[in-house]
DNA sequence: TAGATTGTTAATCGATTAACAATC
DNA sequence: TAGATTGTTAATCGATTAACAATC
């Protein structure tokens, strides 16, 4: 029986957690070539990591392998979307339709993440009523009434840092556990339970700048 | 003097830079509000960390503080601006102009964090032509002459995973040695001195999705 | 069975934290 | 000077890698 893998007392890393949707990934496109069969060594080799480092990182959910064979492509994939909760689908809302948020309500394929997106939010009478991604824009007035209605679990924000906080805050009250933040800002709230994944695009940009300039200034 | 400032031979940990960004980023926070001097402890406390790695963290590139009294604030903020080569200026194109990519081109301070921003790129007869953040987004098939002419250090790729590799080798090619990207694919290329940095957005909402779903299961 | 490859324990490596002497 | 806080070394912790016995 896999150890941990109720999910109860279970603590796997966070380096281990962010590493599985790129094993989800992964394994979708080689199921996607056909490939059934697969060994940690040969996997390792397409990713770029070692060998040892999967098998770690698998056998902290459980013991997907078979000893001599490797791993099954399709059935492994299954396991690691169960891992990750990709079949339960929370509920998420989006709130700021301007270009980012809307490129994310377009682009995203939030069902294959777990998600229903229900609405989308904005303050702004030029983007509210308009069409989005088959969702028509709603005022950020009905929010509550919404929420109180819909109870969405999970918040995307796209919106400016300075209504950030606040916002966020709102949501919680309103009985959001979970975000998703594009807003130029930390959220790093002190309720208990409350999850937040930061997406730092400037940051990651900041980085990629550091490492270039490193790189140029090597060869001269 | 510190040592390894002259990025040579220095070999700072890719977990040490990819904290720098933030730090700028709080620093400017604090500068903004008045802010000039401030304690490892106290920035640890807002940010989050501890004192200790902070003052790691800075003397990997030098001593910016001063015993008894902390750093100065709009100071430290500059020198770290300087050692992710904020007033360098790479230049850069982008290069797929759907939802996402104006987004980026619209939204994202490129200024701000060492780039020129030269041109956009299409393939789309839709887009071409028209005016994103005053640039008129120009056909790819022009992208060859464009590099050859213009000379660009950094490729923003917002295009579908299908066209990443190839067109990240003829970018390769035209002497792009930087690239970031947001295709829904691994770029890794086996050249010598390029430098990636792939933004896994699905990656980060699927992160958020077995966190979510943890803290769910936690509570039943 | 023999060969292959896992699951898992042990060893190594690197990153974070703690401690404290140096010094402003 | 005394107090505060850095820069830096040492200790701890966690994550990655290596090794190998279990087993398909």
């Amino acid at each position: 029986m896999p150890k941990g893998y109720d999910g109860k007392e279970s603590t796997v890393s966070l380096s281990v957690i962010r590493r599985m949707p790129r094993y989800y990934r992964f394994l979708g496109e080689l199921a996607k070539m056909g490939c059934t069969r697969i060994s940690s060594r040969e996997l390792s080799e397409k990713m770029g990591l070692t060998a040892s480092q999967i098998r770690q990182d698998l056998n902290c959910f459980g013991g997907f392998g078979q000893q001599g064979y490797g791993y099954n492509v399709p059935a492994l994939q299954d396991e690691i979307g169960k891992i990750l909760g990709l079949d339960q689908k929370l509920n998420a809302i989006l709130i700021g339709v301007g270009n980012l948020g809307r490129a994310i309500a377009t682009h995203m394929d939030f069902e294959a993440r777990g998600y229903n997106l229900l609405a989308l939010f904005d303050n702004s009478p030029d983007v509210i009523g308009t069409m989005v991604n088959q969702h028509t824009v709603e005022d950020i007035s009905i929010l509550d009434s919404f929420c109180r209605k819909h109870k969405p679990d999970v918040a995307v924000l796209c919106i400016p840092k300075e209504a950030a906080k606040a916002l966020a805050e709102q949501l919680i009250e309103l009985g959001i556990h979970g975000f998703w933040n594009f807003s130029h800002y930390d959220l790093s709230l002190n309720h208990e339970g409350i999850v937040v994944e930061n997406v730092h695009l400037g940051d990651s940009l900041m980085t990629l700048t550091y490492m270039v300039n490193k790189e140029l200034n090597k060869n001269k």
